[in-house]
DNA sequence: TTTAATTTTTAGACAAGACTAAAACCTTAA
DNA sequence: TTAAGGTTTTAGTCTTGTCTAAAAATTAAA
């Protein structure tokens, strides 16, 4: 069953309000994640819930079926992928990937993706640290923490930011600190919970609590 | 004035049939190469009309105005600079590029396209010969000849295809022709036109007046 | 030059995806 | 447990791009 490009990001915005989520995700919660009306939002879960990628149940939302996992799943696949191809073959930065993303992850070509995934080297992270699920929607997460909840000496590599705003990521571009860099934790004071790491072994630099919050990264 | 997918896919094609014709293109020349009906063909060329990419005059054909042959232009740069992204970077075949390359040609960013440019070494040609216009539309075409016009001991370099099936296509992978071979025409024969002709300076092969019509040859 | 054949346009329908306004359904508080 | 408030769905409309059938215009032929 093909999927259009609209119904590939209802799908997608369905799969995200699901992460993490306990109970079905509302109409009300669609509408604001696509930016359309709940009138709109309903007619497309019917179409959804006709091609079996979600359980709908009218008034009380929806869920998404394991179909419809897969092919959220492959969708973010893309989108991550082109990612990776336009910051590490294009020089774009990371605040201006999505957009261009959000176009060429509906492209119709199994074999444009699997040649594209071979050319980048396979990448298992998207250019904001999140993982690329590989051809079978399989995701391999890493535990992942939040730099202010880092003990005094522990080392790591940051991996994603909760807040990936262009002027977050401008920010972090700007004191050095990036995905992939690898950290270690200096010096946490005590009343207001800023911090103090080494970059790369080389560079110190300072954040206040607010930031460390947003930039996650996995222990070694 | 915002193109649609389809917009920029109807007037590529109008740019197509203009080119080389002398008279107005016909609504049901349109509807063939879009495979539409030409009832169809009607209402978009009106809508064209109305965006000033075309001259429309009913039951009188259309004429492309000057903004509509520099968008058709910029549509065949981004999809020819794409077709050379897939044959260099992601090793597809020749036969293999059009589909995806019709998609990836309606991707809006101009960033894209400027910085594809750059990666690929601003191409001047795609994998099948055919020029690629630069951001202004200038294309900057080289005087062609088919194989089969050549004489005997002269030199050049093979640009292009008339015939760009994947039959064909194929054919002349196998025999080891392919855009960019330096050859050398060694001996034709009389009575029904075949050729014999070295290719790179060290591989012989012959084919068949057919055959060389249909490739396309810079002289040197 | 008048009729026949062909081409092109118009008219009316349909599907997808959006909207507004109104009706129907849940939930919660009095 | 009923009324109020919020949420969700339905009904009807719009736009884009397609179609078929019928009408209109052009071109060719007798």
């Amino acid at each position: 069953m093909v999927l259009t490009t609209a119904e590939e990001n209802y799908l997608k915005a369905i799969y995200h309000l699901s992460e993490g989520a306990t109970k079905s995700v509302s109409t009300n919660d669609v509408a604001a994640e696509m930016k359309t009306k709940p009138a709109s939002v309903s007619d497309m879960l019917r179409k959804l819930g006709d091609k079996e990628v979600i359980e709908y149940r009218k008034y009380y939302g929806v869920n998404i079926t394991e179909e419809g996992k897969k092919r959220a799943l492959q969708t973010i696949r893309k989108h991550r992928l082109w990612e990776v191809f336009l910051v590490d073959k294009l020089q774009f930065a990371w605040d201006e990937v999505h957009e261009v993303a959000e176009e060429l992850e509906h492209i119709q070509s199994p074999l444009l993706i699997q040649r594209l995934d071979e050319f980048l080297n396979y990448p298992k992270f998207d250019p904001h640290g999140d993982p690329i699920p590989d051809e079978f929607g399989d995701v391999r997460a890493r535990p992942r923490v939040a730099l202010n909840e880092m003990e005094i000496n522990q080392t790591g590599q940051i991996v994603a930011v909760k807040d990936s705003s262009a002027a977050f990521l401008r920010y972090l571009d700007k004191v050095g600190a990036y995905i992939g860099a690898r950290i270690k934790i200096l010096d946490k004071v005590e009343f207001d919970g800023s911090l103090e790491i080494l970059v790369d072994q080389k560079k110190t630099l300072f954040m206040s609590k607010d930031v460390a919050m947003n930039i996650l990264a996995i222990q070694s």
